[in-house]
DNA sequence: ATAAGAATAT
DNA sequence: TATATTCTTA
């Protein structure tokens, strides 16, 4: 029916960006060694609200957290009698941890494209979560599709509730799987429509996937120029160190309760630091 | 050359 | 363990 056409639509926009939930994703982790490599002045310019709403301020503004006291100096890492090594060079990001607001954008995310459309560069350019990158999506479907994979085998049809979900699991679980995910593969049916996401352009040109276009509405800008995009990767997000620029609150003060969002936090075992998203809204 | 996917490493 | 990185292949 015609009618469905422009049903999956709206669902689809009511579904998948929910601006009260998609706005704190933004993260901000730049390497300091790298910022200053890059020559990098306050990045602060962004504000990437798109939000139609109103917003609240993401806190955006991730970067170390925590550990802060550092008399304005980044913290470099320095290796004990390691060995000099080019902080330009070799830079690592910190790891992404999925919260289930994230993961369940990326379930939104590969239940609207379709399992066939649903590689990582298309499911990346949908999430439109700053700094998120192919890598990060490629890694984590590839455990969400052996997840999958554990559940076909199991029972057909109930998700979180069985028993046997390793804790592993549960954060899968916190995300409803769509029906379809479950079936197979099956590249006959054409039903679900592989809108286009319209440009995001984040400084790759995005592939088409079809020939539809679509006013998406949630779309961050930014990413501004950065260095040279080897042939590797190299997005990186704002950095907002260096300078104390306040970051503007945007009227809502927020409760105090929350202790500054924690999204750094150092790996126990190696010290890595962590990126998180937080999780401002809720399921 | 780019990206997906599986394998492997941390 | 979870996520990253590497390797192989499409």
């Amino acid at each position: 029916m015609k009618e469905d056409e422009s049903n999956w639509f709206s669902k689809w926009e009511d579904e998948l960006p929910l601006p009260e939930d998609l706005m704190p994703l933004s993260q901000t982790l730049i390497t300091p060694d790298l910022a200053i490599a890059f020559d990098i002045r306050t990045p602060n310019t962004h504000q990437p609200l798109p939000l139609n709403h109103q917003q609240e301020l993401a806190p955006v503004t991730i970067s170390t957290p925590s550990s802060q006291p550092n008399s304005g100096e980044f913290d470099s890492p320095e290796l004990g009698g390691g060995g000099g090594d080019e902080p330009a060079r070799t830079l690592k990001r910190p790891r992404l941890v999925w919260t289930p607001q994230l993961h369940k954008r990326f379930v939104d995310a590969v239940a609207h494209l379709g399992i066939k459309n649903a590689v990582p560069k298309t499911i990346m350019q949908l999430m439109s979560v700053d700094g998120l990158t192919r890598e990060n999506v490629a890694s984590h479907l590839q455990k969400y599709r052996l997840y999958l994979k554990r559940m076909q085998g199991l029972s057909s049809g109930g998700p979180a509730g069985s028993v046997g979900d390793s804790a592993t699991d549960h954060l899968f679980a916190s995300s409803p799987v769509p029906a379809h995910f479950l079936h197979q593969g099956r590249p006959n049916s054409e039903h679900y429509l592989p809108y286009v996401p319209v440009a995001a352009l984040q400084q790759q040109q995005m592939a088409a996937v079809a020939g539809h276009h679509a006013q998406l509405q949630p779309r961050f800008g930014q990413i501004g120029h950065f260095g040279s995009p080897r042939n590797g990767q190299f997005e990186h997000p704002f950095l907002n160190r260096q300078n104390p620029q306040a970051v503007h609150r945007v009227g809502t003060p927020v409760h105090s309760s929350v202790p500054a969002s924690y999204v750094d936090d150092v790996d126990s075992a190696n010290g890595r630091k962590v990126l998180t998203l937080f999780p401002t809204g809720d399921d």
